[in-house]
RNA sequence: GGUGGGUUCGUAUAACGGUUAGUACUCAGGAUUUUCAUUCCUGCAAUAGGAGUUCGAUUCUCCUACCCACUACCA
């Protein structure tokens, strides 16, 4: 019955801040899978923390999905969160800030129903019975144990309840967990997982500090309304499976309940722990897709300032935690999701390596065309202060992508190729800006200039070659000596690359110059 | 502490119960080159430990160790 519905998946991030790496994973994983079954990947926003709320945190989710080319089928429109149903997305609004009343309702029948009760206990008893057990070593847990001895419906009298309702929103709606229970789950990565529900605790359903449903119960009640079909999650949300089993059960949606798989967590390089914030700033990697400015105005790189192409990022994610099965490591979004499967995602957390990540934006730098880099590259130059046109911008590419990672690399491995150098590296200037070397130069110069056959590198480098060997002059001094006058250093680029771009005429003038400034 | 999950080279991972345990990144060495880089070649390097099942275990079971998550009126 599952198998017969259309594929529906959801990635449901709360907008308390930017979205992490991982997060962004979750997302993926879950746009692979709808893509795959020709199902719907639904964004689907959870503030039901208005305490947590952070302004522009669902701005930049959109916007993040959309840079990483992992665009929702539904609840975003025209880069904003759908907030009424439409024939395009029928099962609005897709905030849950939005959908109180349809909680509200569904709670209501759990009480009705005998599946949850209220609970009038204040936070500050909460908090004494958990200190006074934390004094005798232990933990307190609201559970079908502690609630006979707490304030709730079950414990109160009718009339006592009725009264404590009206007169106060001091209430909140817990599940009513029930006694030995063996609940049995089936996770699509982990497989089959028993437990206990005596090892289960009475879960708030309901809010009373901002009248808002739980994640539980927002969560399960919309995964419902939504026709979900499968729940792609990380790790963190196992230990709170046999509760959303209980729930599926209370409720009676066990048969299109959804079927789930939860995703192990990326972790530090270090391996200790889930990746933060905090490890980026550190380590000096992003964690995030994109910048990210809070309201406080801190600011924290990301991803795609930082100079990686959206499709190598993604690439590189994809494969934290799963592969194709063959030993294929290149593969575009349209690939990934004909090769994806969640039988392959790995069981085990993953360790996030910054050096592959570079390694994947090197591969994808040099998959792209001339032209297509120069555009990337115009903006950088213009930066520099360097006025020059996409066409000359490619040649220049054409000659230096192969030491390149990121486009900014350009600039920093050969700035030469756009501006004449007006330092000269004082340890190469010694040891090749010598009189055997400089002599032989000055003809080379002549050649130069005078230079009339095809301009391409090998031709270039023909040219001057044959004409140093055939003087028999040392060539590796005189090519360094040349190098010199060219880049300011005696390390770079090939010279006949160099001549190639910058042209003969440029090449001659850049050596008449290091004869004027290094010969005084 | 309790509950659940996890454990193959440094990292990411591959391996119908039968392989010299493969690949990629990193690192080291070499070749090519006018330098640097690229490219190519070579190399280093792993089944957490212990029982059991089996003719045979990285693979299945159990125990131990370690790691992670959860244990909120957060998600």
């Amino acid at each position: 019955m599952a198998e017969s519905r259309k594929t529906r998946v959801r990635f449901a991030p709360s907008p308390t801040g930017p979205l992490h790496i991982g997060g962004v994973r979750t997302a993926l994983y879950n746009y692979l899978y709808a893509k795959q079954h020709n199902g719907t990947f639904v964004l689907r926003i959870e503030d039901t923390d208005s305490n947590r709320f952070v302004p522009g945190a669902e701005e930049y989710i959109i916007e993040a999905l959309r840079w990483c080319g992992i665009t929702p089928d539904e609840g975003v429109e025209n880069g904003k969160i759908v907030e009424e149903a439409s024939s395009r997305h029928p099962y609005g609004p897709y905030r849950q800030s939005q959908r109180r009343a349809i909680y509200r309702r569904y709670a209501e029948q759990l009480i009705e129903n005998g599946y949850a009760y209220y609970a009038f206990d204040t936070p500050e008893e909460l908090a004494a019975r958990r200190a006074e057990a934390e004094s005798k070593g232990e933990t307190f847990i609201y559970n079908q144990e502690s609630r006979k001895t707490l304030r709730n419906s079950l414990t109160l009298g009718k009339e006592e309840c009725a009264r404590l309702l009206e007169t106060t929103t001091g209430w909140t709606i817990r599940f009513k967990m029930p006694e030995n229970e063996v609940v049995k789950m089936d996770d699509l990565i982990r497989g089959h997982i028993e437990v206990n529900t005596d090892t289960l605790d009475d879960k708030v359903l309901w809010k009373r500090s901002d009248e808002l449903p739980t994640y539980h119960l927002a969560n399960i009640v919309d995964d419902h309304l939504m026709e979900i079909t499968e729940v792609i999650r990380g790790e963190e949300w196992l230990p709170s499976l046999p509760l959303h089993y209980m729930l599926y059960k209370a409720f009676g949606w066990q048969d299109t309940q959804p079927r789930f798989a939860h995703l192990s967590l990326l972790l530090k390089p270090s391996g200790q722990g889930k990746l933060s914030k905090r490890d980026g700033d550190k380590l000096g990697f992003p964690v995030f897709p994109l910048r990210w400015v809070s309201p406080e105005g801190e600011v924290t790189r990301g991803y795609r300032e930082d100079g990686y192409f959206p499709e190598a990022f993604i690439n590189m994610l994809a494969f934290l935690g799963w592969n194709p099965g063959d030993e294929r490591e290149i593969l575009s979004l349209k690939e990934l999701s004909e090769a994806f499967s969640l039988e392959r995602v790995i069981k085990s957390g993953a360790r996030f390596n910054p050096e592959k990540a570079k390694w994947y934006n090197k591969e994808y730098l040099r998959m792209k065309s001339d032209e297509e880099l120069a555009e990337a590259y115009m903006p950088i130059l213009k930066e520099q202060g360097v006025d020059s046109t996409p066409e000359y911008a490619a040649r220049a590419i054409s000659v230096i992508k192969d030491r390149a990672s990121f486009v900014a690399d350009f600039w920093t491995a050969a700035p030469y190729l756009f501006v004449a150098p007006s330092e000269y590296v004082a340890k190469d200037v010694a040891k090749f800006w010598v009189p055997e070397a400089c002599g032989p130069l000055e003809k080379v110069r002549a050649l130069i200039a005078d230079y009339s056959g095809e301009m391409e590198p090998a031709a270039i480098a023909g040219a001057i070659e044959g004409y140093i060997k055939q003087n028999e002059w040392p060539i590796g001094k005189v090519m360094n000596c040349l190098r010199l006058a060219l880049t300011g250093s005696a390390s770079g680029l090939g010279i006949a690359e160099i001549i190639y771009t910058i042209g003969t005429a440029e090449a001659a003038a850049r050596v008449d110059k290091a004869f004027s400034v290094l010969n005084q």
